[in-house]
RNA sequence: GUGCCCGUAGCUCAGCUGGAUAGAGCGCCGGACUCCGGAUCCGGAGGCCGCGGGUUCAAAUCCCGCCGGGCACGCCA
């Protein structure tokens, strides 16, 4: 907000000089003041006179307004501004006056978005690694809400193809060891414990009516079962870190319901299908410098890439004017042929969209690993929030930008979870709920709104700009689609509030007027903290 | 081999849409208010920002080339 103050007052300062051009409004080094303009720097070659020069005019013309205590110019030619403690007040007042609503935009301006995430194949239970997925995808979610856009979060589980029958072959030989009979899991099959787990339910209720017994019957019998019990883990672990999902889409639902016979209709009356080998191919090198990918197998049957196209067709359909799609890197390939394959529909540029994050690698007696559900080698997302629970865990995964490889490693996950900064975050949150008790135990009378001109203290000031910056931090992160930086506005929130608590005593009975206006400032700091803890999907404990 | 991502303090990571002396947490060393919560605060040690060139008034940031790591190049998903 006062970014944009001094923007504007530059603006039309440089206008007043008679020239027009883009510069920015940035906050320096503490020592240089508040803030602090590039504007003579950029303003050189408009001039065409020396950065000081012009920074001299600015910081003159600028002075008459008393928004500011001080207009300096430094170095090469910055001009400084250390701004007046009655617009830094404003700020407390204005977070008084919209609560939870501050910071709230409307960029989408109701624009209905999607976004995809935590989509994996129900062949075992969540991990970390979908851990990270999922918290990312659901903190934008929060913060595209508060943005003004009308978005819907959604599950995508690839229910169809061989992976399923690879899972239903693999429980089905656990089913029978139960028995005492022996067969091998596939080669690609699933050999984690966790099908003992469900072989064991399904015995319990049918006895060993399929022991040593295999066909399309009961391969289908163990394979809805299979997916019954995973999709049942998965939707409790997705409630468990507090991300519901307004869909859960299946992908044998394309198949069954004609949409991929649809989409394949349309392509080829575009043309842009062709037969080869027996199998039928979509034209991907009309559009991007990639090769022809196969939409349907020899044997009849989709591929990924098949209804994955159908499955966006229907996102278009449904009436998103943008859906994201988050996605672990190694999927980067996927992304090219499926712009193709958007272009081929006459999607807008704009309607899909990639999240990439890099992958959690398992670190583990100092030896990584990745992470694989086949072959039983991971980390249940549930067994780390039981260790570390669910605000340590949302936070943790937040903290980290989706484009940094993450190592994960448990032992120090769990040795250290007392570490995590979410509690440094959350302890001020829970100081502040303490000093109201106090305040009140000691007769002190709030009034909220009242005396805050008297708070201009350097701590307080230092808080009071920090308060400022709340709307870039959530701006940040949308256009960076970055949970991180909310997290990292909250710890430096957290950190100036702790020295202004240190250095000043906020309920004072001696001094009630001084006391008001800090409780002021508290309650404000307290609504910030809150309001960024809310969109992490992270508790604001009033104590701990 | 081709393409994408990454390389910043002992560790985990910010900073990367170019700006002033490169930051935080943890760990390590040393400190702090007789009083509102010590899950706090302050100070210190610790960096060829992978390497080498280039562009620029200005490069951790942009460009090129190396080196190192990850990933992808299926009628898997």
């Amino acid at each position: 907000m006062i970014r944009e103050i001094i923007k504007k007052r530059v603006e039309e300062t440089l206008k007043d000089l008679g020239q027009e051009y883009d510069f920015k409004v940035e906050v320096p080094p503490e020592q240089f003041g508040d803030f602090s303009t590039n504007a003579a720097l950029v303003g050189a070659k408009y001039f065409k006179r020396p950065p000081r020069d012009i920074a001299a005019d600015l910081a003159e013309n600028l002075r008459q307004y008393e928004d500011f205590e001080n207009v300096e110019i430094a170095g090469p030619g910055f001009v400084n501004f250390k701004v007046a403690p009655s617009l830094f007040q404003s700020v407390v007042k204005k977070i008084l006056q919209e609560k939870e609503g501050f910071g709230k935009k409307n960029l989408g301006k109701g624009m209905k978005v999607q976004i995809e995430y935590g989509s994996a194949n129900p062949t075992g239970p969540l991990t970390v690694a979908h851990g990270r997925q999922i918290v990312i995808g659901d903190v934008l979610v929060r913060i595209f809400k508060e943005m003004g856009y009308d978005v819907e979060n959604e599950v995508y589980l690839n229910d169809a193809g061989r992976q399923i029958s690879l899972l239903a072959r693999s429980l089905w030989v656990r089913y029978n060891e139960l028995f005492g009979v022996s067969h091998e899991i596939p080669e690609d099959g699933y050999r984690g414990e966790y099908l003992v787990e469900i072989a064991k339910k399904l015995a319990e209720e049918v006895g060993d009516t399929y022991k040593d017994q295999w066909d399309e019957k009961v391969e289908e019998f163990f394979r809805e079962y299979a997916l019954k019990e995973i999709r049942s883990w998965m939707m409790k672990t997705f409630e468990r870190i507090r991300s519901g999902f307004d869909n859960v889409f299946s992908e044998k639902s394309l198949i069954e319901d004609g949409t991929v016979d649809k989409v394949l209709e349309i392509l080829r009356e575009k043309d842009l299908v062709y037969e080869k080998d027996g199998a039928l191919w979509f034209k991907v090198s009309d559009f991007v410098d990639e090769d022809d990918k196969v939409l349907v197998r020899k044997d009849g049957t989709p591929t990924y890439f098949m209804t994955d196209i159908a499955y966006h067709f229907k996102k278009h359909e449904r009436g998103f004017a943008r859906v994201f799609d988050i996605w672990g890197s190694d999927h980067h390939g996927h992304i090219p042929r499926m712009k193709a394959a958007m272009k081929a529909l006459g999607f807008d540029d704009d309607f899909f969209n990639v999240i990439l994050h890099q992958f959690v690698t398992l670190r583990k007696g100092g030896e990584n690993l990745r992470m694989s559900t086949r072959a039983g080698r991971f980390i249940s997302l549930d067994e780390l929030m039981d260790q570390v629970g669910v605000d340590a865990t949302r936070y943790f995964f937040a903290r980290i930008d989706p484009s940094t490889p993450l190592i994960f490693d448990m032992d120090l996950a769990v040795k250290r979870s007392m570490d995590n900064p979410v509690y440094y975050v959350q302890y001020a949150h829970a100081r502040i709920c303490s000093l109201f008790k106090q305040a009140q135990t000691k007769g002190l009378k709030f009034i909220e709104g009242e005396n805050l001109d008297l708070l201009s203290n350097e701590h307080e000031r230092a808080v009071m700009k920090r308060l400022d910056l709340f709307e870039d931090a959530l701006l940040d992160a949308f256009y960076n689609l970055s949970p991180a930086k909310i997290t990292s506005y909250l710890e430096d929130l957290a950190h100036d509030f702790h020295l202004f608590y240190t250095h000043n005593t906020i309920v004072d009975p001696d001094s009630p007027e001084v006391s008001n206006a800090r409780l002021n400032l508290s309650l404000a700091v307290q609504i910030v903290i809150k309001k960024g803890l809310d969109i992490l999907g992270v508790s604001a404990p009033e104590r701990m």
